[in-house]
DNA sequence: CCTACCGATCGGTAGG
DNA sequence: CCTACCGATCGGTAGG
């Protein structure tokens, strides 16, 4: 999914152009993750990057196309430190637990760039604010799929709300790195990780004997 | 408690200083919920209030100093809009749900600035992050006393892990609220309710015929 | 990709 | 509280 091998002819000159645009923007979301998309400056990535603000504006040709490239290129990591390995979990219930677990491994390394970029963005109508809406309405689907294939897989009761569930999920773990980043507190990550475990175990369908009670439970 | 009769015969000098001062915090609250404490600029300032920018900066002395005045403005709201009026509930289960309530209306309202500020801050050593850990810590005492009580009062089962469910009970509203800024949809606000609901009448103490059940289930 | 520049705005100062 | 100013930096342009 990974590899895909060009033609080499023309490898030398695209290769290098490509790796300065992903050098700088690798800085780019660096800088933004402190300084925000709103504080990231073209003069300090430049420095940062060593070439000078013209060169490095010609990459981009505006503040908000720079602006842009850097939001999708914290997506791409999202989804490659994310979604990606948690796609290689069996679906249903396991790959909602490593969901969690890889969002919240990403929350501990680096920091939820969607939630500042969103939080950042919320009273700024424009491009930025559009894509941030579409993704995180991405990430929600993500995560009801994964509930559905768990409802599907006999996992979870027929009778949970998908929707529902996928919000709390969600908002719980945002909630999480929010209070992560300022505190730093370990504590904090452990709280959801035991928070999640409870509501999956009371709404899952439980294992033999405790079956036909459960069953009359819930009517 | 709000009402508060001074000396009437400086009233008209210090009441103009203190009033042209909160004129300026409100406006600077208003201006720091849409470009952030960082955007926030003394001459965009100046001008909202109608006031030069060197008059506007004699106020404060520096811009960090405007900033944490801001902070200290946001979290007065803050208190008046959410903490007071919970406070009027009786102590326990019901001044638990009065917060979440209080909180959820004032997020409906204007979003939530602390939220918003740990977000901005949250990579920023310094004075205002210091602030925010001890009011974001303040806060979770604050729901962790209404638990305390809440236990005390037999609504919730002894055993319930105080620090755990005020944690969860913060996180998924912080989560709810940075989901309800971005997209303003109502939903969002109706889940939280809802995921509130369930999780408190989850861990209450049944009423009457319940009461033995529960507790040879809870062992 | 560079140098050299533009007008605007930044936080802050001085003097009144 | 004002005017007038400071050096630095902003996003962006031009010409190479």
């Amino acid at each position: 999914m990974a590899q895909e091998t060009a033609a080499s002819g023309e490898r030398t000159r695209r290769t290098h152009g490509e790796r300065t645009r992903k050098e700088i923007l690798d800085a780019a979301v660096e800088l933004a993750r402190v300084e925000g998309l709103e504080g990231l400056t073209i003069g300090t990535l430049a420095e940062k990057v060593g070439m000078s603000k013209g060169g490095l504006f010609a990459h981009f040709g505006s503040k908000d196309a720079l602006q842009l490239a850097t939001l999708d290129a914290a997506l791409e990591i999202f989804i490659n430190e994310v979604v990606v390995p948690a796609q290689e979990a069996p679906p249903g219930l396991e790959r909602m637990r490593a969901l969690s677990q890889s969002y919240l491994a990403y929350v501990e390394r680096r920091g939820c760039f969607l939630t500042a970029a969103a939080v950042e963005f919320d009273d700024r109508p424009g491009p930025i604010r559009d894509r941030l809406q579409s993704v995180i309405e991405a990430r929600a689907a993500l995560v009801r799929e994964a509930v559905e294939e768990a409802i599907r897989a006999g996992e979870l009761r027929p009778d949970v709300d998908t929707e529902q569930l996928a919000f709390e999920v969600v908002a719980l773990t945002v909630g999480a790195n929010v209070e992560y980043q300022l505190s730093k507190n370990p504590m904090v990550l452990e709280r959801v990780r035991k928070g999640l475990a409870a509501k999956l175990a009371a709404i899952a369908v439980p294992a033999k004997g405790q079956a036909a009670r459960a069953a009359r439970r819930a009517k």
